[in-house]
DNA sequence: AATTTACGTCAGCCATATTGACTTATTTTC
DNA sequence: GAAAATAAGTCAATATGGCTGACGTAAATT
C-alpha cells in the first residue's frame, strides 16, 4: 500500500561490468561484456510471484498450501502416476510429500490402488472432489495465460513456449518433454522435445 | 534418480470441457470450451524450479536462503531503498523481512544510513562485498537466461518480455515497470510501460 | 536366498512466512 | 504547539514446507 516512491534511486555504481548499451547487449567487438538483464530476471519474479497468487488465494480456503497444489496438479494430470515419479517431478523429500498426500488422500481428493503389476506401488488419482478443485485452480492459472497471451500470434505463442523449455536444465528437459505430452498424441513422435521446441543446442 | 517411467499415465479422462484440439485453441464458433494450457502451466513451474536452483546452491554456502536474495537484490539493484518499499514490492511482513534484513546487514552484505531529509528512513545500499555476492548471483540468472534466448532475435525478445509483462497482476505493472526502467534513462518517457511493453488492453 | 525396490514412518531440525500488539522517533497536519 | 500519521523496530506465538537420518515392511527381481 503507500504510494511507493522509486524514484531517485538510481544506481550509482556505472562502469560495473565495463560498457553496456543499458540492454545486454554486447558493445565490444567479442567478449561478453554484458550486464545482467536486469529486466528479464525481475519480470520472472514477478510474473511467478502472481502466477501462483491466485490458487494460493482459493487453496488458502481448504487449509492447503502451494505443496498441496502442486501434488494436486500432477496426480490429476497424470492418473496413475507413483509416489516415486511425484519424488522426481517435484524434488522434494519422501517425507514432505507423505505429509501433503496423506492429507490429500484423507480429505479425499486422492484416492490410490495397487498397481496391478507390482502391489507395491500406489498408483494415485484425483477423486471427483480433486479433479475439481485441480480444474479450478488450473482454470485461475489458465485465465492469466490467456489473457497473457490473447494478441499473440500462434508463432509468437511457440516462442514463449520455446524460451520456458530452454530456462529448464537440459538434464531435464526430456523428462519435462514427456510430461507435457503425456496425453497429446500428435507429439508422441518427438521423444525429447527437439523438434516441439526447435531445439537446436546442448548436445 | 532411477529411470522415471511416464509412458502408459495417459489421462482417463476425456471430455471435461467439451472438444478441444488439445492445444488450448477454440474449436467451437464462439465460447471459450479450451481446456487449460497445461503445457504452459507446467513449463512455467519448471522453468521458475529451476531459475532458482543456481542461486539457491551458492546462498547455500553463505547460510543464506532465498529470501536473503531477494532482499539483496532489489537492494543493490535500488541503492537507497528504504525498508517499506522493500515491504511492498516483495510483499511480506515486516517481521519476515526484519529477520533477513538484520542478517545482511550483521554480516556487512547491506549498509544503512538515515535518510537525509528524513531521519526516521533507514536507505540502504549493498556494500562491497554484498554488491559481489548479488553480482554473482544474478550472473547465474543472466547466464541461463541469455542461453535460453541465444537463438532468438531482437522482436522474440521483445516477445518473451512482453509476455512476461502480461503476465503481472495489471495493478501492479505501473511499479513495476518503475522499477525496471529504474536506470535505463532511455525508458524514462514511459511511465507506465505502455510503449515499452506495447501494452493495449485493461484500461 | 539375497538384494533391490516402493513405500511408510518416527523423530527432530530449520527457514520462511504469518498475525497481533506495542514502542520509539520523527515528520506532517491542523 | 498539539495531534496524527509515518518509518521502523520488537516481542511472542504459530504455521508451512522443506530437510536429514534411521529404520521397517512387503513385494519383486536377480
Amino acid at each position: 500500500m503507500a504510494d511507493v516512491n522509486f524514484n531517485r534511486l538510481h544506481s550509482e555504481r556505472a562502469g560495473d561490468l565495463l560498457a553496456s548499451d543499458g540492454n545486454g547487449k554486447k558493445t565490444g567487438p567479442d567478449a561478453d561484456h554484458s550486464s545482467p538483464p536486469y529486466d528479464l530476471i525481475e519480470l520472472l519474479f514477478f510474473a511467478y510471484r502472481d502466477f501462483t497468487s491466485d490458487p494460493d488465494d482459493v487453496l488458502a480456503q481448504f487449509d492447503f498450501g502451494r505443496a498441496h497444489h502442486r501434488v494436486l496438479h500432477f496426480v490429476d494430470r497424470n492418473p496413475g502416476i507413483m509416489v516415486t515419479d511425484l519424488l522426481s517431478v517435484l524434488r522434494i523429500t519422501k517425507q514432505s510429500l507423505g505429509r501433503v498426500l496423506k492429507q490429500l488422500v484423507d480429505e479425499d481428493f486422492i484416492e490410490q490402488k495397487p498397481g496391478e503389476n507390482d502391489r507395491r506401488q500406489r498408483r494415485l488419482k484425483t477423486t471427483e472432489k480433486g479433479h475439481s478443485l485441480a480444474m479450478r485452480l488450473a482454470s485461475l492459472q489458465a485465465g492469466r495465460l490467456n489473457q497473457a497471451m490473447k494478441n499473440m500470434s500462434e508463432d509468437e505463442k511457440a516462442v514463449t513456449r520455446k524460451f520456458l523449455f530452454h530456462m529448464i536444465n537440459p538434464d531435464s528437459r526430456v523428462e519435462v518433454a514427456k510430461l507435457l505430452r503425456s496425453d497429446d498424441p500428435a507429439l508422441k513422435a518427438d521423444p525429447d522435445g527437439t523438434q516441439l521446441f526447435n531445439d537446436q543446442e546442448t548436445r
